[in-house]
Formats: C-alpha cells, structure tokens, sequence
DNA sequence: GATGAATGAGCATTCATTCAT
DNA sequence: GATGAATGAATGCTCATTCAT
C-alpha cells in the first residue's frame, strides 16, 4: 500500500453570463431526472451531459464530479424545506403572539404538517438522497447542517409555548420530533406497507402532540 | 449494470460437506469485515475472497455475485433481531399472562429495550445495510420481510393488552413504533448529534409509553 | 485547492507460472517495441496490451501503470550494462594482477570501449530513457542507481592502479569519466552532427587516457 | 498526438504595438513559470493563460500551441548564452590579440567558466529543455542550431591558438569539449552526486585544459 | 473442487482547440 | 482584439465474471 498526496484542483466554473447560468441550470435538471429515473449508482458523467444537451467536457466544466451535482441538488432541495417550514412558523407566530393551549396545538399540527407537505421531492430521489446521506460523508454534513435548522425552530417552539409543554429536554424533543416526523413522511412517501397515508398522518400527529402536550 | 443477464443460471453452490460450510463461513466473515470497514461499494470480490484466503473464483462458486453475499449478511443479521425479540416476547407472556397495565408498560419498556439492545451490528455496517435497503429491491424485500415479524408481534401485544392500550389502530401503530424505535436506534448508534445516548432512550420510551397506553 | 490522500493499491501481479510468465514478457516485449518506434508520451496501455496480443486488463494485473513497465525495461537495460562492464573488469584484474602503466592504459581502453559497446539499445528507446530520467524522480533514481555501481568501479580502478594515475580526487574524476564517456556514447548514437564515430571515439579515448595518466 | 493537422494554419499573431508585446511577454512569463515549477507536460493552455492573466483563446491568438511557447523560451535562453560567450570571445581576442601559451590557457578556461555561469536557468526548467531535445525533433534542432555557435567559436579559438593546441580533429575536439563541459554543467546544477560544484569545476578544467593543451 | 489468469466493456476525467459573442 | 463557453476525442484504470488448467 503506497500513499500519495494528490492535489484536486477544484477548476469548477462559476457561469457569471446568462449563458453559462442556463447550461449548468440544464445540466443540474438532467442530473434530476436521471438520479430520479435510474438512481445515483446507475447514472454517469455522460449520460447527464447528454440529457442536458451538452458535451461531457461541458459537464466537468461546471461541476468537479458526480457527487458535486448531487449534493447541490439535494442543498437545494433541504434549504428549500427548512426555508419554507421556517418562514411558515414565523407567519404564525407573528400573527398569533398569544400562546395558549389551543394554539399550541394548533402550531404543532401546522409543523407537522408543512414537513409532511414540503419534500416536493420524488419518492425515488428521496431514496437516493437518504442512501447517499448514509453512505457518503459530505452529503451527510449538508443534510444535518440542514436539518439543524428545523431542530432549532423546534426547540424555539418549544420554549415560545413552554409552559403548555409537558417535556423538559428540549434538545433531545426537538430531535426525536424531526426524526420521527421525518420517518413518518418517508413511510408515507415510500407506501409500501398497505396501509394508507391517512392513517399514518394521523398517527404520526397524535404520538408527537401527545408526547408534546399534557392531557387536556 | 456492467451486464444485463436475463438468464440468472443461480450456479451458487450449496455447501453440504463441513469443509464446504467452513468456506462459505470464511467468505461471508471476510465480506462482512470488508463491508463494515470500506463499504459495499468500495469492496469488491477480490478482496473478499482474499480476506477469505479463497481465490476469486471460489467466490464465485459460493456467491453468484457481491449482492448475494450482503443479502445472506443483512438477512442473518434481521433475522437474529425478531428471533431474539420475539423468543423474549413469548418467554415473558408466558411466565406472566395476567395483564394488568403495570405488566402492560413493563413489556413495552422490555420490547423497546430488546429492539434498542439487539443490533449488536457495527453502526458502520448498519449504515451500509439502511443505505442497501433503500436502494435495491431485493435488499429492501429482505429488510421488510423480517421487519413483518416485529411488526406481528407489536399487534399480538396490543391485542393481548388492548384493555390497557388507548390506540385503537394496531397496524398503523405497529408500524409506526417500529420505524420510530429503529429510527431511534439509528440515532444512538450513530450518534452524531451530541446528545447522549441515554437521553435519547428515555425520551424514546416516554413517547411511545405515552402512545401506547393512557394515563394513569 | 484541496488536498486528498489516496491509497495506490499495488496490485501488480508477480507470476509464478509458465503461462503467466510468458505474458508477462509478452507485454515487456511489446512495450518495448512501441516506446522505441513511438515513444513513451506517444504509447499508452491499450497499445501495449494490443501489441501483446492481451487485453488492457491483462496489462494492469502485471503493471500498475505505464510507467512501471518502462521503469522495468530500463533496469534491466542499466543492470545488464554494469554488469558487463563489471564482469569484464574483474576478468582482466584477475588474469593481470601486475600494474605497469601498460596495463593501466590498456585496463582504461578496454572499459571506454566496454562502456561504449555495451549500450546495445536502440538509439530512440535511449533517448526515450534519458528524457525520462531526466523528467521523472523514480526513473532517475534507477538510473543514478545503476550508475553508482560503475562508478563505484571506475574508482576501484583509480585504486587498483594509483601508482599511476595523475588525478587524486578519485569520486569526481570517476563521476566525470562515467557522465564523460555517457554523453560520448550519446552522440556516438545519434550521431547527428556529421562527426563520423569512429573520430569521435579516438578523441574520447584521448581525452580519458590524459586525463587519467601523466605524460609518459 | 491528440490531433493529427495536416495544414498548419499558423494563425499565430505576431504583435506589433506595445500592447501586444506586452501581451505576449507575459504569456511566456507565466509559461516558463509554469514549464519550471510543474514541468511542461503538467502545464496546460489553460494554466499558461491564467497565469498571464489573459484568456485562454488569448493565449492561443499568440501561439498555435503550447510546443511554440516552449520553443520561443528555449531559443531565447541558448541564444542568450551563446551571444554573450561570444560577444566575451571577441572582446578578449580583440583586446589581447598576442597568443602565448598562457594566453591561450587563460582564454580556455574563461571560455569555460563562462559556459558554466551564463546558463542562468534554473535546474528544473533545465531538466525540461533537455528532456524535450530528446523528445522533440524541432525542440532538438533549435538546441542544436544554437550550440553550433559555440562549436564554430570553439574551432575559431583552436584555429587562433593553433600553435598552442595539442589535438588536430578542430571539428571532434570541439563539438567534445562543448558536450564535456555541458554534461559537467548539468552535474554542478543538478548535484545530485553529493559532489561539490568546486571539486567538479575544478576537474572539468584540468580535463579540458589538459586535453587542448600540451604539457608545459 | 479450487485456482487465478484473462477478459473487455465501462467509467471518470482531461485538455487542446474552436468560435460565437 | 479579447473572451471564455463549449467541444469530444482520447486516456488511464477498474472489476465483475468466465474458464482453462
């Protein structure tokens, strides 16, 4: 086993003209379809050249490798997630300062289900994206970088409504609510267990408001 | 990928003899030591079958190819997980079929324990199996065919105390205790969110005691 | 710029058997042929293996890269000269173990010409040599390697014959006679400036032999 | 190699206003930059052309490739060393036309010594000149073409001090002696013999001034 | 049955060069 | 004249799989 250093020269082009903005917008949708269609593994260099129209050099051009396609399609695709979750909370909260029981329940059932509703994503991009997120580090950092922010509004929920909250470990809470949330949509999204997405919903809505709120 | 076979000749070798056995064993522990410390991807049969200390082309006579390998891994893996859950499950209802709600929430708490406790395998290797499973078919089947088992036995347990269960949709709720607590597992074993393990266990047996069963 | 450590396998196949030896030098043959006709730049592994009659894989199981065959064929090139050099010298001391100034001039001619007759490569592979060590660490290393064993001689025969030799720094006159009598053999072999070899011979001698020995 | 022209359109632009010159000064700045610091096959159109701080299509309205670059710095340097050995030639023959022995002996070893010091280069770029003249049919005839300056000023200096000089073949002797004290200068600035540059200077003029000179 | 030499399609990546703007 | 986006042939290398010994 020898060791070399090697140096990656990270030539990647960042297209200042229309033109180039467009070409690396064309080859990021092919990049799309094709993980979608036929998954990660299965997709190369040039067969996402050629979706999008372009030369395999003009790929490389704007993009060091594979992965790097990948993980900005999934940044983008998280960012857009927490970005909407987040500005959702905010809406409310600044609309309804007054923090009763009521609306506590209420605000949960609307996190719950701005999660459910936001991963726009395909079912099978989703599979992907949650497989790279296991196996490959830097798609793991974007992911939990990511995440760290719905963790965060959740926990600002918690401590906006605390007394109305019957847990104290807000942390721990926050991340359990997320993880669990998070399973649940890909059980609803993934369907293959024949039970209906209406149960599941409902299911998922009553454990976490339950493990969140007192008895009424 | 690298070849559509439509005939799949299934030439795998069947060991009956004890030399036989013991090179199988010698193979699926060098895969399991090579997928656990590089990868399913990053391995490939070579350095199995060197780890193994077989040439190649005993691999070959063993395994009809590297996915074959993984699946007898993973399925001996999830199969140890519902015997030992489920052997534990039978031994304590027998020993105590009286069900009272105090004996109700000991066999939740000892279930969510056992299924907490059993994944003895490496959380590198874990990774690798959740990863495998979202992305092949084949993979997938295996994880949901042992994943049934569990699920069935979370039914029976509600059946036997649905007096002292609150929930009155078993499958759903069977599932979705399942996918959480592994979700959960997941979490501890993995471990990258700075939370300690044990702050995760209790609050995961608070949120599912607290489904599960009414107050008392 | 980003910095990443890879591991270079090493894989290269040392054979054992008949079969496996016999390509193997198949393969040396043919690059052998190709970096003279062509070029080192000029040839890659495909042609290589094609040459040989064996597929490119076959080439990457015997040699890690292109560069590892050249590096082979120059090794052996360099050894067999040093050896012959060597071999020689050591007959002559053996069957004259007397030092006059005869001999000594006598011993001197006969290495020139050894040395000179002994590069028996063809005149485009060694320029394809001497680039490469000029070009490349590893290559240079085995050439310098090489070269210490001749002039670790011609100082062996500074010694052997003092008495009668005029120079005293015997590490640099050895070092100067070798690059001397190389760079000689050089133009002897490209023979491109219209000098016939013969007239560039006689001078080499000449300017060797005086420099070595006092007037007589 | 990578595309076979037929017609060499030779569109390269040759500046006329002080911009352009400018323009290309610059590219064969940063290119020998570049030739010295990574070797001119690791340095490529692009990287010449960044360092220019031009673009890449710049780079090629000057030069219809990167050999032209190279060519262009090469045949300035030698051109360099053998004008100013011969602007020194001329001097000292003008301003000392008496040719006594000592003379001819002091004149020797200036030549020498100023063969040694004007190749200013540095080694690495060195290394890469004399590799590509090995290489390159049109690379080895601009090294050749500048060299037979100093071949002809070596046969005129013999012919000056013919009294003086021991040898008869002009032509050998000083096509010998420029090689010699080339392959000497490679040492001193490649010294990688662990000899010092004094010891090995030293030498080179006992072993050119003894080979031209007769015994005092 | 075991071996390991051989295969060759397949993939990631590079780069000299062109040309529309 | 300058630019830099685009090209695509070419290359080094891998590895699942076969099969003669």
């Amino acid at each position: 086993m020898k060791k070399a250093t090697v140096f990656l020269p990270n030539k990647a082009r960042i297209p200042k003209q229309k033109r180039g903005i467009e070409t690396k917008e064309k080859i990021v949708k092919s990049a799309t379809k094709l993980f979608t269609e036929k998954g990660y593994h299965q997709t190369n260099a040039q067969q996402i050249a050629a979706g999008a129209e372009v030369a395999k050099g003009t790929f490389y051009s704007y993009f060091n490798n594979k992965k790097e396609v990948f993980a900005e399609i999934i940044e983008c695709i998280f960012r857009n997630v927490s970005e909407k979750v987040l500005l959702n909370f905010e809406l409310k909260t600044y609309k309804n300062p007054a923090d009763t029981y009521k609306e506590a329940k209420n605000l949960a059932q609307l996190i719950i289900n701005q999660m459910l509703s936001e991963y726009k994503v395909n079912h099978k991009l989703l599979k992907q994206i949650l497989a790279m997120a296991l196996l490959d580090k830097e798609i793991e950092k974007i992911r939990r970088t990511e995440e760290k922010k719905i963790i965060n509004l959740l926990i600002l929920y918690m401590q906006t409504y605390k007394e109305h909250i019957r847990i104290s470990d807000f942390e721990a809470a926050a991340l359990i609510l997320l993880k669990f949330t998070e399973e649940m949509l890909h059980q609803v999204k993934f369907g293959s267990t024949g039970i209906e997405k209406e149960r599941l919903i409902r299911e998922t809505e009553d454990i976490a408001l339950r493990y969140l709120l007192p008895n009424p």
